[in-house]
DNA sequence: CATGAATGAGAGTTCATTCAT
DNA sequence: AATGAATGAACTCTCATTCAT
């Protein structure tokens, strides 16, 4: 479904192959994470995943290429660490109760090579498929929040659904992401706390001063 | 006089070489932001500001220094442009009015160069200096949001209010660089009637479902 | 094996890479020796060892790097022409033969790559790596000269035998130098033979004019 | 007599002119024999000339040009202060008496801009012209120091008076060039009480052991 | 005439990618 | 399949020199 391989890059069949592949996936998501992009070379991943910088060639098209492999190995692992959140069941879960699991699902998901995510958000604008990638994913949590909300829409006050989870997963991602990267000295219990406290009195569903 | 055997970058006497470095300045807002910090090189800028190479590093240390130069540029003219938000007066406005306001500014800084604000992001963690710049202006906006915030607490139902500054803020940035950046697909106006509502509401300033 | 990310220069595994560095620092030797350190570029480095620029800079960190490498192998090269100076079985030479061989053999290192020598001591003020070897290059031809003397010592005039071996060889490295260089028009044979007088009654080996 | 002016450059006749002049020169002196020639750079010198990069060019063709006539300055300083050395009632002195004031006067010249000489003797290889003028000097002072053996030649034993005479500045030269550069460790007055005794010995006009 | 802004060729260096072994 | 040597275009930055004011 994501597999898209190139004419000359090898498509791995034996356990040796994709092995090669994985651990050069791994050494990318960490030089990336740590030094970004830019300042990570071939030579650096190849010396890392312990295999010569053909070897990388003869698996990726180009660095890009891996780039974007490493980001499906990074969403593979966000949404398997945070499968729950599109579990069915979930929809019973009480509007507070799924808040708190959320935000502390992005915390979680931004604590996997922290700086990933980030150059990520900046290969954005670089490429397109990219792009295309991250849209996916931000629509994927969106539908989700959509379809909870709609589940509660009794007690909604919003009108645009969709605007509200657009919104609900920006407050949320981008105030993890102020976090993680340090750029608030604030406390993270408190933003936290203030950040559910915004949201819920947007969806109505908590009284607030009469 | 006889310390400092050189002055490593110019600064300019005559009229001349103000307009110059002007030019080159004006030069790097377009290409960084239409093309990023990375893929702009000495050269293209030189060419587009209609000087020699040389005389680009004359004005500045490397291309980091002119990056910085373009920031501070970016500042001025963003500040100017949306002064009004910082004006005594303004803490008359009544808050629905006032978030209106702010938002259009931040809205109106964005389409300054769009792409620019995007580059300085990107370039918060390579440079500790671009870094200290972000900051500084994020603080201050937090600040004057604070304030604000405090001419209303009577009705407030937030308790912290260096962190609701801090998540208004970063709503209102988040929200609008997600539409400015073509992020969503979703109307720019539901989007900041949404936004609005969510701040407003979360200020406990308007009620919402009785 | 996880620490150091990269090693910064090729060390060569396959003959094919031991064969290019050589070619590359025997190009270095000729250019350096024929047109200076400064007046050599990277470029004519490459192309007269017959290979791309990025090789070069694949095996030496620097211009500098290779100039010390090349430095090694001028030295590596000499002290196996004049190897039987440090041989034990020399002291029992008597002076005179002792200081034929001796600037003999300076005459002969200063003619393998004649003006490379004069780049080393150009360098010797910009580089302390330079300066550290030529010292002790020297020192080492001083303890030879010393220990020889020390042999002879009963007939010996000198009270101090370190300065007599700088002396020594002093003289006899910066006439070569003035004779190598073309500083004079003087005749090198006599000079030679005026310069052996002039060591040999310092000595006070040879009887002069009672 | 020296004064090879080209075309274009500034023959200055007025006192301004002269003064503008020679506090470039001066300039370059410093600069030259603190950081070298390639290091110095253009920029540099006319800042600390207090002149404008311009003027500088108005005065001498190039930079070279200016290493030219900072030499010229530099051997007319030079010998002014060893002016003794060629007067003729120096005939008279006592051949131990000449080697002190000799070998003192060379000690003086290389204290005046240290650092300097070693740059001329950088340039006798690039530019013919150093080339001529160094070469010039070392005949002047050979003749000197064999007009001296020649009044003294009853008592020599040398037979070629004109390599006595190199072999004698070419000693005295390197040893100081040794001590004041630092390329030995060994005490200056120990070395210089052992060059006066080679050298004395050479000429046979001191007893060693009999 | 002095000034200092402007020039641009050229230097050193890096690194994504290819290719011989 | 794997290796790592080789490639060379592209990049940043310097500086001797020229020239408009």
């Amino acid at each position: 479904m994501a597999k898209k391989d190139e004419a000359n890059t090898r498509i791995p069949k034996q356990q040796r192959g994709i092995d090669t592949r994985e651990r050069i996936v791994t050494a990318a998501l960490e030089l990336f994470s740590k030094n970004g992009y830019h300042r990570t070379n071939a030579k650096q991943i190849a010396a890392r995943a312990g295999v010569a910088v053909g070897s990388f060639y003869a698996y990726f098209k180009d660095k890009r290429d891996l780039f974007k492999a490493a980001l499906e190995e990074f969403d593979r692992t966000i949404t398997g660490r945070i499968e729950s959140l599109r579990k069915d069941d979930f929809d019973a879960r009480d509007p507070k109760e799924f808040l708190a699991v959320y935000i502390k699902q992005v915390l979680q998901a931004h604590s996997y090579y922290p700086g990933f995510h980030r150059e990520v958000l900046r290969m954005r604008q670089d490429d397109p498929d990219v792009s295309k990638m991250l849209e996916m994913q931000e629509r994927d949590v969106e539908a989700s929040v959509s379809r909870l909300l709609k589940g509660w829409s009794a007690h909604l006050g919003v009108k645009d659904l969709g605007a509200a989870a657009f919104l609900v997963r920006n407050a949320v991602e981008s105030t993890v992401h102020g976090i993680v990267y340090g750029e608030t000295m604030l406390k993270k219990e408190i933003l936290i706390k203030e950040l559910t406290s915004m949201i819920l009195s947007y969806l109505s569903l908590e009284g607030r001063a009469p």
